[in-house]
DNA sequence: GCAGCGATTAACCATCTGGTGAGTTAACCC
DNA sequence: GGGTTAACTCACCAGATGGTTAATCGCTGC
């Protein structure tokens, strides 16, 4: 399909085989997500995901060995590419209340648009996290929003815009929370309380209103006290 | 084992057979329970349901029809159950700021104290809300809350400590965001980040974190510019 | 042109699992 | 005490499901 990918991505139609590992890999992964986050672990079939693709059923267990170890290739993927697109977010050049409503709205967004990922994650805590557990590379992956996190607050704390008692991970707990539950709870809370959580106003106003709440809470000890802060706050809002 | 259950709630073991509906019901509905929030819909074994109980499986069949049927039963048992508990909350001797904590406390410490609760709601999610959809009677039940929130939210405006742009849903959405999440997703956030969201520490600061967050957010509006608050929230600390 | 090997296919299997048919027991009514 | 019915037990099944055996295909090196 691109010219970047080595020799061919699809293969010319007239011939049945054409021997391509890393395609195949591929190609099964993209179905296991589909059908794992649709159905969950247990819900998920064998013979759906191969029904999915071109290849057959025997080639998940040559190359994944299992339904489970192919549940966890799934996890591996799906969590590595939320942490790769978040590196790129430029933080540096922002003041920390809006280096922490960039952080928020790009979370806000990203789950938004992948709701696969908010759903395996769900399916995971089902799991009591025990898969995710044992994957070294993921419990190492995550770290990098901490670090960054806490060098915006650190920042802010220097100079005298957020307090002083909310650690990094707090903060992203905060963040995640909001963002994930309106996704991840969409359809029981749409039914029970009549609303369409995907309406593009509601999408709206609910971002500012997360951002509004937890910018609100790291500038609060300090607005209350601290005269740098009411300057800080219009040059803010001036700059927006 | 209350005297208020009717005949009688144990049967006397010598007697291997004992026809009560009532407790057969309720018998499967725990062990459902149990079975469901550990293992999801699909994930949930009716052998295992029925080796739970004293009881034979074809029961299950002859007072819930299907495992479908079961579960629904088992959601609708549980989210009665968080409701009812709601209604006996005391609010209106409270200031709106107030009675939106104790609101927040309640839930915090019922879904942290509930997470059988917490499970369900999540399964139900995977399965895009469609059971729950299905019943009329927890589509009404919720509304509850709603009102009750409403009341407060207008109070806080008339009074001059609210904001007005907030929507007694929003604010019930915000809540609930912050405390299930803590619960739903304790597992892979503990593993990610290394943390345990269950200690008594942090179940205590994030339930502090989370009040202020919120009530800051519905006091912040009113209080950059409206006079009448300064006063308001001296006698709302004073008064605690 | 053939040995070696990774990639791939198709048929097959043991077991699990939701669901049921048919009969049994206890209580209640007349 | 006989008939009716709700509550209950037991054995069984058909299809689904995760997983496997064994054979084949096509490329690479010689």
């Amino acid at each position: 399909m691109l010219p970047t990918q080595p020799p061919e991505t699809e293969a010319p139609s007239g011939r049945p085989r054409k021997p391509d590992a890393e395609r195949t890999r591929r190609e099964i992964l993209a179905a296991a997500r589909q059908e794992f986050a649709e159905h969950g672990l247990s819900g998920a079939r064998i013979d759906t995901i191969a029904a999915r693709m071109r290849t057959n059923k025997r080639m998940i267990y040559y190359y994944f060995g299992s339904k489970e170890g192919l549940y966890l290739a799934t996890l591996e993927q799906v969590y590595g590419d939320i942490r790769s697109v978040e590196q790129e977010l430029d933080l540096d050049s922002l003041t920390p209340s809006d280096a922490v409503r960039r952080i928020i709205e790009f979370t806000f967004d990203y789950q938004e648009a992948h709701p696969d990922f908010i759903r395996l994650v769900s399916i995971e805590n089902i799991h009591n996290g025990k898969h995710l557990a044992q994957s070294e590379r993921l419990r190492n992956l995550n770290m990098s929003v901490i670090q960054r996190l806490d060098g915006i607050l650190q920042r802010g704390r220097r100079s005298g815009a957020f307090r002083s008692d909310i650690d990094p991970i707090d903060l992203h707990m905060l963040i995640s929370a909001f963002c994930f539950f309106r996704v991840s709870n969409r359809h029981t809370f749409g039914a029970l309380f009549g609303c369409d959580l995907t309406a593009p106003e509601q999408r709206k106003k609910h971002k500012r209103m997360i951002s509004e709440a937890i910018v609100g809470l790291l500038e609060s000890a300090a607005s209350a006290c601290n005269p740098a802060t009411p300057a800080l706050r219009r040059a803010r809002s001036a700059g927006r």
